[in-house]
DNA sequence: GTACATTAAATGTATGTACATATATTTGCA
DNA sequence: TGCAAATATATGTACATACATTTAATGTAC
């Protein structure tokens, strides 16, 4: 594990063994989903001391933006930023945990009203303040090249 | 589906419908996963007509650079980009496509040689020139851009 | 040269994504 | 009204990651 500690403090061309990359786009491709790994697997540890996983997390933060009001299914399907997910065996695993509370909602009998419990707000409070990405690496950007980043992303996917 | 296609040509800041953003950072996390995530599902599709997933053409692609030499098992691990992955069940699949071939090497017994056949080589060839990100947003950027992004994402992992 | 540690690979379990399908319920229209 | 289409959720399968453990072979220290 120490060689990826110290991997992670070189340029992309010395982590990947591939000497020459096409074009820049190439590179910057490359990196991009490189980066990505790497503050995901970043943020992925910061969790783990709390039992729950980001797409969890994910969930549980929409919850709480709802509370106390129920969320169906679709419509935590509609705000995860992880695409078509599977929101349905999160949930699984969140009230597993007694995280939330799934139960029939009668007026309509097809969808299920997901409520966040007590301890499901409780978690988030501890864990309120090390999202974002903070301590990921991200905040070696100064603010103005954090800017600079979100304006090449959004013309990625332009 | 047509939401998502719809979804692709906004800003952040309206594919994620959490409406603000505590700094840059936070933004520029969110949305270096999200843009992240946008082009693993465009490569994605790329890949389908071809039947191998990205995983398993990197693997393949290692093992194109060794030929005619084998790999072995650790030194695909070493080479991938995808961190501590289970390489040897990605070879398990390429196996079962006849991509690659395994066997035990005479001089370690602990390890196996992993050599790419000729019907492997043939897909990659067939493959050749759709990698790179080509066809999936990172071109909407100049060249001086796409620097311009490499420095940012190296500095992220500094 | 035997015991212990290390290394290489495989395997097991939990989690998640992608995609297809199943099931129940509601809507809408003829 | 009644039946087909649409909707909401759940489930099954294939694939992959993360992490821990297992098994076999090799190295090393005494």
């Amino acid at each position: 594990m120490e060689i990826r500690e110290l991997k992670l403090h070189m340029k992309i061309e010395d982590e990947i063994k591939q000497s020459a990359f096409r074009s820049e786009y190439h590179k910057a491709y490359i990196n991009l989903v490189y980066t990505s790994g790497y503050l995901e697997q970043a943020q992925a540890a910061l969790f783990k001391p709390f039992g729950i996983t980001l797409p969890q997390y994910n969930i549980l933060r929409i919850l709480r933006g709802q509370h106390p009001k129920p969320a169906t299914i679709s419509l935590l399907i509609e705000r995860m930023l992880d695409k078509t997910s599977n929101a349905s065996r999160i949930v699984d695993k969140l009230e597993a945990k007694e995280l939330v509370t799934r139960k029939q909602c009668p007026s309509d009998r097809r969808t299920v009203d997901v409520l966040i419990t007590e301890k499901g707000l409780e978690l988030l409070r501890q864990m309120d303040g090390l999202e974002g990405g903070k301590g990921t690496g991200i905040t070696n950007l100064t603010d103005q090249e954090a800017v600079q980043l979100n304006a090449l992303l959004d013309k990625i996917r332009d």
